[in-house]
DNA sequence: CTTGACCTGCGAGCTACTCGCAGGTTTATT
DNA sequence: AATAAACCTGCGAGTAGCTCGCAGGTCAAG
């Protein structure tokens, strides 16, 4: 565990891909230090902060939410309070979400179903699609 | 219906962001003439292409799907085939998307049902945050 | 000492907007 | 007619979270 691993090491050790890894020290997320030829190197500390990052995305947390409790366990604050507003908050969010989403791949279902009984239109000039513009998914 | 909008007025005429419009503008979905001033004037033709557009949108196309439907159309080509094909994958990828967004809502509420009987750590260096690398949600 | 495989960080691109801004247009007031 | 205020314009850049491409650096084998 106090092996320091390269990009490419760490990515296929946590089976996510290299630019995920390049993105998350782009964005400050992590900040492996440089070995003499400048490049990363991922310490123990670092590989733990990776599988948090991993374990929070997973939950659904913003990239931003984690930087905020990476940066509150580094000031010496417990991260919970926070995670726990947050995780609320973008629980909600992700309902919202799921909802318009189903709501889509309704409309989208009634649309392929009711376009089955419907032939293709001919460019008459007057509309652009039928299908599309039909009235059938107004009703 | 013979009257020419300048983006403000269309946009409330449709209920959208006018800067909407100025972004189908700017890609190209939408090819309003210019005034004397400048400023884009939308006729009959841009108000039932943009009316397309947004039908085509709450039914899940892509805006690259959109123009190409519009491509065909203006090529005298039927766009229907195209729109059977592309709502058939826009539909397959919302499904999946669906699902894995449900898939996330449920691994939240269980967290946060699992949070309220474990109390905030404290910072010990050991771990980050033990709500979110607990093991309550790998099991 | 050179070939080649492998790896690096960084710029740019992806979707579909959304915002901010310098500046142009129009209208009301002096 | 001049000017100030209100309104509107197109365009650059930013948003989330990657993902890809690329010029160039590193390193073991021959």
């Amino acid at each position: 565990m106090n092996t320091s691993l390269r990009v490419n090491e760490v990515a296929r050790h946590f089976d996510i891909n290299a630019n995920t890894v390049r993105h998350y020290v782009r964005i400050g997320l992590l900040n492996p230090p440089k070995d003499d030829s400048g490049y990363h190197r991922f310490n123990a500390t670092q590989q733990q902060r990776l599988g948090f990052i991993l374990n929070a995305r997973e939950l659904g947390f913003t990239l931003e939410d984690i930087q905020q409790l990476l940066l509150d366990a580094e000031q010496g604050e417990s991260p919970c309070p926070h995670a726990r507003e947050m995780i609320e908050l973008r629980l909600q969010q992700a309902k919202e979400k799921l909802a318009s989403l189903a709501a889509l791949v309704e409309r989208m279902e009634q649309a392929t179903s009711a376009w089955k009984n419907i032939p293709d239109c001919e460019p008459c000039g007057e509309h652009i699609c039928h299908l599309i513009e039909g009235k059938h998914h107004s009703a």
